[in-house]
DNA sequence: GTCTATATCTCGATAGAC
DNA sequence: GTCTATCGAGATATAGAC
């Protein structure tokens, strides 16, 4: 149990010699986005993984206890990816576009913890809730908060029109985080989504940046 | 099935009474569109329907069949619901205010399948898909579609202007869908989803369509 | 640290009384 | 049709050899 605290926060994405415990955790990532906490299988996350299942409870204590650590890191990692690069003063449609395009990088990066975190929301999210609502008490760390108020802000000074920046905000990040969600689907209907994925998402970006921007411009 | 006539029954309330397979079938749904496939368990189906575990198996023979004619009927209903109403529209904006109030109409009464199809797609949907490809199959039928043809036209008109217009549906249905799949979550940062649930849909409802057809506008 | 073997428990499914 | 009791498969978790 100490050995899941003490490395954990120590993970790189580095590709040379990646140990045994960071080999289990993102593999129990894959698995748990996908299946979800009930319906994922030791036995899954361990082949996925290439070790023994035994393994898994000397690293981690349990199912419960790996499924906590997965959740939190990629949690803490979901928040500080964004929020340095929004504090910087500029118009509002660099602040837009910097959000935007860092959110779908962050999003293509990590898709695995998008689902995990959608999974949660479906379940009724009592863990997602918990980390959120502590999160929620320092309000500046948070990249959506800093968004909607550089929206509120941009009213103000009469950058943009009048409109709900909660809803607005809303809509934004709905627009980003959602094709993620429903990628299997948004396949059938956009086959480029399947055959150059890395086209699909920057025509992506594109488009939301330039509906979005247009959509709040004043008339 | 029977009709008491001398006994006054407790179960019945000023509805109209439900059956047994009935009961379970709601159950499932609700259990199902939680937990997935995998992570719900009977037991809690069960339960929730009021009944044993049992009787499941007495009425639907497997869980598995159960799932399945879950999906089925919600996926048959997703389907048939937009469809005729789409037809007849004349102005682009009258069509996107019918499509954006009776799509968010319909996931009001309907969240329980909504998340189904969500936690579907999630893991990766195997189920939805066969559905779907079968449903793309006779093109006319799906809402989604009928949008989207409805935007193609609106721009060889010159009703709006220039956009990718499948990129232009799938955020006008995120936009309309994302906020359930992550209910929890929104009523966090937004407390009016949680007070006062009809009035914040109604407030979408009206977002979306000011947005997008803003958004469209041509300069 | 990593494996095999096994104990323990949970869940889906069935049998049979009423 | 509905219940109680139980079986068997498969899952988590542990013990112990190496």
């Amino acid at each position: 149990m100490e050995s899941s605290q003490g490395t954990v926060s120590q993970f790189t994405s580095n590709t040379i010699e990646v140990g045994t415990e960071q080999r289990i955790f993102n593999a129990a990532l894959e698995v748990f986005s996908r299946k979800g906490k009930d319906g994922a299988r030791m036995q899954e996350i361990a082949d996925c993984a290439g070790i023994n299942r035994a393994l898994l409870h000397y690293y981690f204590r349990s199912k419960n206890k790996l499924y906590e650590a997965v959740f939190a890191h990629g949690f803490e990692q979901f928040i500080n990816g964004l929020s340095q690069s929004l504090r910087s003063e500029r118009s509002f449609e660099s602040s837009l576009r910097t959000f935007v395009h860092g959110y779908m990088d962050y999003l293509c990066e990590h898709q695995d913890m998008a689902r995990l975190m959608i999974t949660e929301c479906l379940s009724g999210g009592p863990v997602l809730e918990s980390y959120l609502a502590t999160a929620i008490a320092k309000r500046e760390k948070l990249p959506g908060f800093l968004m909607e108020d550089r929206i509120r802000q941009a009213i103000e000074v009469g950058e943009i029109r009048e409109v709900d920046s909660e809803h607005a905000m809303l809509t934004i990040v709905s627009a980003c985080l959602f094709p993620f969600v429903a990628l299997p689907t948004v396949r059938l209907f956009q086959p480029k989504a399947a055959t150059d994925f890395e086209e699909f998402i920057a025509e992506r970006k594109q488009h939301i940046v330039e509906l979005i921007l247009s959509g709040l411009r004043i008339p």
